[in-house]
DNA sequence: TAGTGGTCTAGACCACGTG
DNA sequence: ACGTGGTCTAGACCACTAT
């Protein structure tokens, strides 16, 4: 434990008083800690408990680099000295960065910032699987990657200004040697100086996998609307179909920190073998 | 609370020990508390914490019907006095069952169970969206109710037993008056005696809190496998397409309390205007 | 053996909803 | 004013991993 004011405290016979019981307020999640309360009457700072301030400090270290991805953080009871709290209360705030899956815990070994180098994070975004029940041993092609001015709606998506320009990928996704995916992906082409198809084609594993490796982009979400189409001709040659086949499309925009859009997908899934995996909660 | 046995030890002067330190196992989570480990030698009887023992408890209660949909749970104190453990074991097990949105918090209310009588869980069972970005303001309309034996897969999703027949019912879902998703649906006969279209029709709401109102038959999760296929002939004619058009097939296998399957469904969804919202998280 | 996260407890106080 | 869940703390012990 630092030895802080509150040690001194400690040290008088008093009854070591389980916090200030000051309450705590912030804006959206800041990072101001023991603030007190504004006079009664405005009402819009709302009360923020004390483990989403830390649960913010966490995410604001994470989002600028402090650690890693991958890496370990510093223990429980490092992070409550550092943050001034309890064990418990810096324990809230990994828990629910657990459950969104930005923290991975270990017992025993410590807690690390979540990679998108594990099987585990493979299947959390790819929610393709076969007919008969395994997940599919996917194999990835690239057919392009070029930089482009992305279409109206994608700009949108992406939040682009309008000078920016964007990185344009196309990838084909076969499973046991039969083409199932149809995948062309927009990303900002400010955040991924220098990716090109060789880097793309040496690389194997997840595309997210070389994001986070090669350009400190985290992928933490995504929103996927999905609908029933005719496919377009230019994508049926590439899927081997019949222009007007049936196809299912995935449109999916991810984001990273502070639910920063990073990447639009338009995903043309051939669905005869395989299907899109949902579980409702 | 029962007035158990164990009343009477909290009226002893006894310093109110922390916990005993047994070390708790338990088979797949089944009733059993204060168990002392096995053997070292045996492996797989596995560690079970207490929180999820009193988790299983609370489980096995709700399934008894101890507490019925939409009631309110004795309070954490209550339970916790109940179980003989601490209030904060207890508030560890409603955690999970909460986020499993089996249970439903209300501070300075209560906690209640979760039911299907509430604006809430409409859409979480329902992931149709007007592409617009509004939810749907959907109207059912039965076209079929009886009773059948089922298709074989059907049969296997649900379990049934060779002699055991399914209730068959096939209603359509409009948006703005237009036809958008054709659900055909399987339940099991012996769970659902005396459905039929008449009550279908005099029920408004979703068809989740009739099945909970009416049968005791809460749906807690659901599976679903999408495709995009070429309509068939049948469906088309109520969803006024062309036979042959694209349709978003959503096959739902939905489960109740020990993931025991109590329906099956296949939905036709027309995403022409509308699409399927999922979020990866 | 040391260090980490995981569990369990006890008690104080805060925020919220209802009388 | 009361009862409920929500937050925060402190401390003990357990389980797991690495050295």
């Amino acid at each position: 434990m630092s030895a802080s004011i509150h040690e001194a405290d400690s040290q008088t016979g008093l009854p070591q008083r389980p916090h200030d019981g000051l309450p705590r307020v912030a804006g959206p999640d800041s990072g101001e800690v023991f603030t007190p309360r504004a006079a009664p009457g405005d009402d819009l700072p709302t009360f923020s408990p004390l483990y989403r301030q830390i649960k913010a400090r966490l995410l604001r270290a994470l989002e600028e680099g402090e650690w890693k991805a991958g890496a370990m953080i510093p223990s429980e009871g490092g992070l409550a000295r550092r943050f001034m709290v309890s064990q418990g209360t810096v324990r809230k705030a990994i828990e629910e960065l657990a459950t969104e899956h930005v923290l991975v815990r270990h017992q025993g070994r410590g807690t690390f910032v979540a990679t998108h180098h594990e099987e585990r994070a493979q299947f959390r975004f790819l929610r393709l699987r076969k007919d008969t029940g395994g997940l599919p041993a996917t194999e990835s092609r690239i057919i392009e990657c070029r930089r482009c001015r992305p279409p109206a709606e994608v700009a949108r998506e992406l939040r682009l200004r309008a000078a920016e320009s964007a990185i344009f990928i196309r990838r084909l996704l076969s499973v046991d040697r039969a083409a199932t995916v149809l995948d062309e992906i927009w990303v900002p082409a400010g955040l991924f100086r220098g990716l090109n198809i060789e880097r793309l084609e040496a690389h194997h594993g997840p595309l997210y996998a070389l994001f986070e490796r090669n350009f400190g982009v985290t992928m933490l979400r995504a929103h996927e609307r999905l609908k029933a189409i005719a496919c377009p001709a230019e994508q049926a040659q590439w899927l081997g179909l019949a222009e007007g086949s049936a196809v299912l499309l995935v449109d999916r925009v991810s984001t990273t920190y502070n639910d920063q859009p990073v990447e639009v997908r338009k995903g043309y899934y051939l669905t005869r073998e395989h299907h899109y995996a949902n579980e409702l909660l």
